[in-house]
DNA sequence: TAGTGGTCTAGACCACTAA
DNA sequence: TAGTGGTCTAGACCACTAC
């Protein structure tokens, strides 16, 4: 809402999603652009830099900005989305059954993970996301109550990042991301539709909060079968 | 080479590396950093976002540039390196084995994955890359034979983009890639050794030029128990 | 040659943090 | 209050592209 190149940002790319402007098209030229929506040239080429780096747009040195056509991202690891954000794209066929929400003493494996003490109490909450009436992904979710004191199950069943920053005032910032391929656990098979898969893709999100303090550990437990994700890559710095 | 911010980037970056700014620890201010390398703010405000873009530092509001412990990627999915790259952070444990070199017309999916016509021939370029003496991965190129006209066994065993990029002086920019997980094929068991796994990850590779050309579609298929990456992932636009 | 994006500068005002 | 990063402006010169 404030900033201006986001706005700016914001509007081209709805144009470019709404089919406004079209793939293999250039952008009206930066020039162009400071007149029409009255900013400085650095403004436009902050809103373009945002283009870019998501993948929606190429800067061609003396020819101008082209819009390209990738698709957009099915599972994004590199974003950093609540389950709740993406099902928002799927059209209501996602559904999420809590299994259990309960605050503990971490054990040794947490305490790592979140980087506390045995003192601090941590919360455990287990859902279950289904997609089409199967059971695919186990999200084990393990938060510091030092920073999220209360947690309920409405705000499990809706979203958690959504409580955090709305309701806490909190800013989540940015994650460490992992993924590995592991054979399936008992816990797994109790909970997921495995068919006859025994592996499940394993996501282990380390969260921070804008002042760089570690509040969530998360670990998403995918059917194999099921998992996608789909990335944009720029080579260099 | 040419950029001033890029220049700061690399020396900040070589100091946090090398354990010379330790994590934890605020960078110099915005201000500091001016003098110390004379230049304007906008130019080490560039250097700054390219180290908050890559994860080694979190910028605070009224506080300042925090360096974070973030290790480095195993295996950059979001990062757009070759393998000769990648091989060279970990000490010639690993190996190239030329399978299949050739100039072939490209089959209907082929046509498809790289966006040309029948008439548009393609380099094949089959290899497997052994780690610690274990063939982990088998990697299928194919490559549009207008971009790059000649490939031999020495730049296959070596590196393409190299010779893509310093032979050819073309720039290799962005890719779009996707990671699923499939059951291995013949081909998979014929050149992997798979144990008992039954299944690989596969990572596609769609290359484009600066000039938004695809000139490249490369398969990646991993054993998963040797699949691993960690990623950094921003929240936010 | 004219137009494009890439880089750099100098200065301004704001919101946030800490003492 | 002083210092920090966040945003925005106006102007400059460069390298590249197209004609």
């Amino acid at each position: 809402m404030h900033a201006k190149y986001i706005s700016i940002y914001k509007e081209i790319l709805s144009k470019i999603e709404g089919g406004e402007i079209s793939s293999g098209t250039f952008l009206p030229s930066e020039s162009e652009l400071m007149k029409k929506y009255d900013v400085s040239r650095d403004t436009i080429r902050k809103s373009l830099d945002l283009l870019a780096k998501n993948g929606f747009i190429e800067k061609v040195k003396g020819k101008g900005s082209l819009v390209l056509d990738i698709h957009k991202l099915d599972f994004p690891v590199s974003n950093l989305v609540s389950f709740k954000e993406l099902a928002e794209k799927m059209d209501n066929r996602v559904q999420t059954i809590l299994v259990d929400l309960e605050l503990i003493s971490p054990d040794k494996q947490i305490m790592k993970d979140l980087n506390i003490s045995k003192e601090e109490n941590v919360w455990k909450v287990i859902r279950i996301r289904e997609i089409d009436k199967e059971k695919i992904i186990l999200d084990k979710d393990y938060i510091v109550e030092g920073i999220v004191p209360d947690l309920t199950k409405d705000i499990c069943m809706d979203s958690i990042y959504e409580y955090v920053e709305e309701g806490l005032g909190l800013q989540i910032s940015f994650a460490k991301k992992e993924v590995t391929v592991q054979n399936a656990t008992k816990e797994d098979r109790k909970y997921l539709d495995l068919d006859d898969s025994d592996m499940v893709v394993v996501v282990k999100n380390y969260v921070y909060l804008s002042n760089a303090i570690l509040f969530q550990y998360t670990e998403s437990r995918h059917r194999p079968d099921k998992f996608r994700f789909v990335d944009f890559a720029r080579r260099g710095y």
